[in-house]
This record gives structure tokens, C-alpha cells and sequence, in this order.
RNA sequence: GUGAUCGUAGCUCAGUCGGUUAGAGCGUCAGAUUGUGGAUCUGAAGGUCGCGGGUUCGAGCCCCGUCUUUCACCCCA
């Protein structure tokens, strides 16, 4: 037989790692909780009805299908079957797929139990998703997203909370932070002046390759993809935009005054930067044009977090999305949202070693086993130490102390409580300490009371 | 999806031009120490060289396929 193995691009997790996982959830459940979010959650398999065309073209590649249960073939006809013809097979043999996001599950919910929510929804969610990407740094087939979103509402005080939530998060973790902003409707109104407004999606996603591939390479791929020699000057200067937040938004009033779009998006990322200020944000907020984001949901303002000092991609990422409940069939329902990609974050924690040393919790004591009626006395303290919540555990057998000593040192267990012949005719146990090395005797009673004033 | 790349003990890695029985450090286990961990010393166990096929008298090494890893593109958390 050979080794087992897992798929492609997921993995375990190990005791220690879990530790640090359930450190950078913890911590962002606890800000999620304070800024007023309460947690839903939603199947793994949605169908893929939900699911395809609300991630671009590329996004329904990547979406992981799921094969019919039973006989799966028996829905499929002998033509499609016989050209190989997997799109059209593909209704046929697959009707669910893994979530790809927690947003449009999200949409799904809002619109499924519109009657018992109260609006605007504050929601966060904490859970895995899948992706049929090729693996590479940063990059899982299986990881968590953790999205605090709201809908029902249209007030821009939601998009400076998302910040303003990213920063008490990524303050608590210690990861120093880029906050990106843009805003679709800027965006729009950029491809309106230049006369290529239905091709927003070529623009920003050639764009968001400016500081990746430069100037010129960008160019190249806008003419290839269409765009006519004079758009394309037309954009030099917005591409070429330098200076502060407030400069650049002066340039682009002025380039953008004939665009009722685009002046709008202005007028809101104003706005928010009113806001941003009044909420007292430190981390460094940029304007940035290139930022685009593939989702094609998204209408107002995007937002994306990077990690200083690191070579990651976005660590973060959400933005405002007016009418993704109306493909559902509840239009007029308003949403923004931002998602913390924990897999990353953990990546550039531990890239960085910004992980807390004692995250790992463990046994705080171990009762050491010296077998017959010492084992039974021992059991039986053991138990009072549970009673009393302290995390305890006892060696499961009368092995030599060098043994259970070895066990209590490599999983960095702080007290062991020694219980043989001679404490059982004094009844005063031995405490160790495994930090310190000292060693005493106490009665039951005060150990217990010792153990609880130390809260080690 | 396109193009590269990696894989040898639990971990990190050596392994010459294709040549006998594949090595080291760390870790593990046992003992030195029969009621005391970390340090030291002694010893031991541990391998289908990712998997499958091929070339060869002979393959860890060469060739093909496949899986996995890492990376770039695409896209993204």
C-alpha cells in the first residue's frame, strides 16, 4: 500500500499551527463582534445555479463541481457525450459545487431569509472555501475567508467601518498594513471619458498590471484587447496620476467632469476619507487606480489590504456591491463587505514571526501514575482538578518517571502533581514545577487553591 | 489552463563518470540513573531513493509517463 496522501493544494494542520490559526480567528471574531456582526453560516456545496457567472469567466473555471450522486451519466445525451463536450455535459452531470466565496452565499442567505432578518444585516462568517487554482505561495485550494459584510443599507459610514475594522485586526496581529481604496464608479467613468465605456473590465484588469508590468506593457495590452489608439492616450494621463489622495482627486474632478459616474465615485471616496478621519485611522491609506478586482459584483468602492515588509498578495480584500441580491430576486438591497484571508495572514505572521509565544495551550498539569491504589488516588485528585477547570491530564499507565517526566517536558506541561506510596500515607502530594524545577508538598485542597491563584 | 521546477530515514540534507551492502546531523527509542524532564555519554532502530514503465550486464543518478512541491503567467485571499 502506498503512503496516503491529500489533495492538491489543501492541508493538515498540526496541534501548534492550530494553535496560531485559532490565534488569528479568535482575534478577528472578537473585532468583528465589537463593531456589531453577528455570525451566520452556510453549507459547503451550493448549487451551481448560485454559484457560475458571478465571478467572471476565469471564476467559473475555477469553482470546484461536484459529480451528480448515483447514476450521473443518466441524464446526459449521446451527442454531447460522444463530442466530448464537457460545458454542455456539465449541466447534466453536475448540479452542486464547492463555495468559491462567502459573499454570494451571503446574497443567497439575505435573499432566502429576508422575512427573520432585521436590516441593515451585520453579518460575519468564518469559514473554508475552494478554489480549482494551481497552488502556489499564498495560494490554497482549500482555505478560510473570514467576511464581515452589511446589507440594506447605502451609507458610506459601512465602508469606513471595513477599514476601520481591518486596522483594529491587522493592530492586534501586529501586521503592519497598506489600505487600498478605490471606487468602481471612478473607475467607470474613467472608461466613459475615453469612450470605451462598456469596457471596463479590459481597462481595469490591464490597469491593475501598471506596477507589475509597467507603462508600456500595459498599453500593449489594452490595443490588443481592442481599445482604439486614441482611448488608450486618452488614459496615459490617468494612468501617469501621482501625488497625494487629495492631489490625485482634484486631477481626476477635472479629468472626469463629464462623467456623472465617475464625479459620483469622486464625491463618495470623499466621503469616506471624512469618515476615515473622524474614526481616527493610522494605518496608510492610498488612493490607487490600478486596484480593480476581478469580481464582477462590485460598484462602488473597492478596498484591499497588503502586508508591509512582505511578498504577498492582498491579504484582505472586499468592497460595495449594490445589487448582488438582485440576481436572486431581491433587488434594491445594498451590500458591502471585506474578507480576511487567514491562510495568508497566518503566512505572513509566521514569515515575519509575529506569533505570540504561548499561543499554544496545553495540559497545565499532569498527575504522574505510580499504579494500584496510588493509580486510584490519583484518579481521583485528577478529577478534582478538572471539577476546579484546570486543564489536567494523568499518564495512562505505571511507567518510570523518566518516562512520564519526558511526556510532561515535550508537551510543555507546567505541574506535575506526584502521587506514590509515601504521599498517599502523608497525604501531602508533591508539585513540580517543570519551569522552575522546585518541588514541594501540599495538601489536595491547596494545590487546587494554589493552581487557581497562579493561573499559569 | 500555459511554461518551468522539486521529490533520498520522522526532519534538514550529502550521495563523484551509471558500478559492491545508499550516508551524516538533528529527532526517536533503550541504557548509564529501580521515585524526577531539559545537559552529557554509550548503543539501537529507522529506506520500495514519490509512483509506474523503459534503456543497460548494472539505475538514487539516464529516458518517458504520472502524482506531489515550489515558481512565473492567468487570476486571486
Amino acid at each position: 500500500m502506498s503512503a496516503p496522501s491529500i489533495p492538491k493544494g489543501t492541508r493538515d494542520f498540526t496541534p501548534v499551527e492550530m494553535a496560531r490559526r485559532n490565534y488569528i480567528f479568535d482575534t478577528i471574531r472578537s473585532v468583528f463582534m465589537l463593531y456589531g456582526y453577528q455570525p451566520i453560516e452556510t453549507p459547503a456545496m451550493e448549487n451551481l445555479s448560485t454559484l457560475m457567472g458571478k465571478y467572471g469567466e476565469e471564476g467559473d473555471k475555477l469553482l470546484f463541481k461536484v459529480l451528480n450522486s448515483g447514476d450521473f451519466l443518466a441524464g446526459t445525451d449521446e451527442k454531447s457525450l460522444l463530442a466530448r463536450d464537457s460545458n454542455k455535459l456539465l449541466k447534466h452531470v453536475s448540479e452542486k459545487g464547492l463555495r468559491y466565496d462567502l459573499t454570494v452565499p451571503f446574497a443567497r442567505f439575505v435573499v432566502q431569509h429576508r422575512n427573520d432578518i432585521v436590516f441593515p444585516f451585520k453579518r460575519y462568517q468564518i469559514q473554508p472555501v475552494w478554489r480549482a487554482d494551481r497552488p502556489q505561495k499564498g495560494r490554497y485550494r482549500e482555505f478560510y475567508q473570514c467576511d464581515v459584510d452589511v446589507v440594506g443599507s447605502n451609507s458610506l459610514i459601512y465602508e469606513a467601518e471595513m477599514a476601520r475594522i481591518a486596522e483594529d485586526i491587522f493592530q492586534r496581529l501586529g501586521i503592519s498594513v497598506i489600505i487600498k481604496l478605490n471606487n468602481r464608479k471612478i473607475l467607470a467613468g474613467i472608461a466613459e471619458v475615453i469612450g470605451e465605456a462598456g469596457r471596463i473590465t479590459d481597462i481595469t484588469v490591464a490597469i491593475d498590471k501598471l506596477e507589475k508590468i509597467g507603462l508600456a506593457a500595459v498599453n500593449d495590452e489594452l490595443r490588443q484587447k481592442g481599445l482604439s489608439d486614441e482611448a488608450v492616450t486618452n488614459l496615459q494621463p490617468i494612468l501617469k496620476l501621482q501625488g497625494s489622495n487629495q492631489q490625485k482627486l482634484e486631477k481626476l474632478t477635472a479629468i472626469l467632469e463629464h462623467s456623472e459616474t465617475g464625479l459620483k465615485g469622486i464625491e463618495e471616496m470623499k466621503t469616506v476619507f471624512s469618515y476615515l478621519d473622524a474614526l481616527k485611522l493610522t494605518a496608510e491609506v492610498q488612493l490607487d487606480l490600478t486596484l480593480a478586482r476581478g469580481l464582477n459584483y462590485y460598484t462602488g468602492a473597492i478596498i484591499e489590504i497588503k502586508a508591509r515588509d512582505i511578498q504577498m498578495g492582498s491579504i484582505s480584500g472586499g468592497g460595495r456591491y449594490d445589487d448582488l441580491t438582485g440576481i436572486f430576486g431581491m433587488p434594491g438591497v445594498s451590500g458591502v463587505g471585506i474578507s480576511f484571508g487567514a491562510d495568508r495572514i497566518y503566512d505572513v505572521m509566521h514569515e515575519l514571526s509575529l506569533f505570540p509565544e504561548s499561543t499554544t495551550q496545553t495540559t497545565r498539569v499532569m498527575v504522574a501514575n505510580f499504579g494500584g491504589e496510588a493509580e486510584l488516588a490519583g484518579l481521583s485528585f485528577l478529577y478534582r482538578l478538572q471539577k476546579a477547570q484546570i486543564s489536567s491530564e494523568m499518564y495512562p499507565e505505571p511507567a518510570k518517571m523518566k518516562k512520564q517526566f519526558t511526556y510532561a517536558d515535550q508537551k510543555k506541561i507546567p505541574f506535575i502533581v506526584i502521587i506514590g506510596s509515601e504521599e498517599l500515607s502523608t497525604g501531602q502530594y508533591q508539585v513540580k514545577n517543570m519551569v522552575t524545577g522546585e518541588q514541594q508538598k501540599y495538601s489536595p485542597a491547596e494545590i487546587v487553591a494554589k493552581l487557581l491563584g497562579l493561573n499559569i
